[in-house]
DNA sequence: AGTATGACTCATC
DNA sequence: AGATGAGCCATAC
């Protein structure tokens, strides 16, 4: 990739704008093991409020690469799968294997937004 | 171009 | 806590 744009390498032209996608999945990819992150949440860091479906969209269709999809969850804390489902019993595996605690398909969710974390993902 | 469909969210009851 | 309905946005047909 760099191979293609030299010029990021000096500085002399501006990098390319992220793509909406793009910007999405890098916050996806910035959510750290064992914490978790609300579609909204993940959506507001990418810089696109109110996009929580593209969010999810987007996991979808990025299943089977290498995304921590699972740190992803409705805002109330609850897995989005249909319980019982394959994805739903999966997730909580993965979860449960970095640490996170689930009950009946739910977590708890981090407090609000802490500001610090606000002030990191600021979109610049 | 119009409609249906989600790994969604929010307000309300 | 669960149910419901409206709002939302990108895709698929």
């Amino acid at each position: 990739m760099l191979t293609r744009m030299p010029y990021i390498l000096d500085g002399s032209q501006p990098a390319p704008a992220l793509s909406a996608a793009d910007r999405i999945l890098a916050a996806i990819r910035a959510v750290p093991r064992g914490h978790v992150a609300g579609y909204g949440v993940v959506a507001r860091r990418a810089g696109l409020p109110g996009r929580a479906r593209m969010v999810a969209r987007l996991l979808g269709a990025h299943s089977g690469t290498c995304l921590p999809w699972h740190r992803i969850l409705r805002s109330d804390g609850r897995i989005a799968f249909p319980p019982g489902s394959e994805g739903y019993l999966e997730q909580i595996r993965r979860l449960r294997a970095e640490g996170v605690e689930v009950r009946n398909g739910r977590v708890r969710m981090p407090a609000a937004e802490d500001l610090l974390d606000a002030e990191i993902w600021r979109p610049d």
